[in-house]
DNA sequence: GTCTATGCAAACTATTTGCAGGGAG
DNA sequence: CTCCCTGCAAATAGTTTGCATAGAC
């Protein structure tokens, strides 16, 4: 998807290290949370945790519908919901596009978004972060968190 | 509401100046914008000028109610869609909430704010900025835009 | 007078909720 | 066997669009 050599890639970018997650993985996640392991859960997890970060509810839906075609979409937002809830999943929101969804990650990370396609790119950048901190001190703040989100035009949409 | 001196003073920190607009000005802006003087439409960039920043649609609406009470929402939505596409207005959505609406201000600035006593402070720092925009073009994007708010605990809270 | 803007209602998109039946523990 | 979970359909919230009329220039 991206025709770029080794020396284009930027040191800002980030891939991050999903966890591979094993069936008694994700079913112990379930657990933990309270709730009864089924077919259906296991699968939502699954897309989670085997597919791209960042997907949305549709594409969870679409992703899971081949094994369990009765599926509805009230199961998968609910199941969505209630690992967001319990910070399994993270929800990120940008623009006005459906909400997407991502196991939530071990390392911080910032977000860089398509406002066309609605692509997102996660970096890290520990000179931002730095700088950051002294905006903060120079307040008299102590900072306890952030949220940066980029927007623009990503190279296949411009 | 803030009991600091002025060797406390942070160079990041901007008091943003929010201009008052006259009547003649909100006629101008509209005209600028290829677009028909109409009592609403002065209605909803009166709100937007004098109100607090931030407003949602539905927020717009109701201020411009009393006055024109046959207005309705298609209106207030078509155009702050005009004024967004033509950057006198931004739009900021935030978690999944309805989309509020400011007067793009003339110098750009982030927030960090209290999560205590949830007192907002205005920032600019060019070097985050700077940074944003490397961090953009090492990913091929073209930026347009981003989000920054930083959270913490202020002094007083402290 | 011409063409844009408006109000209304209906359409749309993303998401949530009510309910009766199905399945996990 | 007991609830929790599910699918379906209907409901909701925010926003957009189609259309006939009203109004700006």
């Amino acid at each position: 998807m991206q025709g770029r050599d080794e020396s284009a890639f930027s040191k800002d970018e980030v891939i991050i290290q999903r966890e591979k997650l094993s069936d008694e993985n994700l079913k112990r996640i379930i657990r933990d949370m309270g709730l009864k392991v089924t077919d259906q859960r296991l699968a939502i997890l699954g897309v989670l945790s085997r597919g791209r970060a960042h997907v949305s509810a549709q594409e969870v839906f679409e992703n899971v519908k081949p094994k369990y075609k009765e599926i509805g979409f009230a199961t998968v937002y609910r199941f969505l919901k209630s690992l967001s809830e319990k910070q399994f999943v993270t929800e990120v929101r940008m623009g006005g596009f459906p909400a997407r969804y991502e196991l939530t990650p071990k390392s911080h990370h910032d977000h860089l978004s398509c406002s066309v396609c609605g692509k997102i790119v996660e970096f890290q950048n520990s000179d931002i972060e730095r700088l950051q901190l002294l905006v903060a001190k120079n307040n008299g703040f102590k900072l306890t968190g952030h949220v940066l989100e980029l927007y623009g035009i990503c190279p296949d949409c411009q």
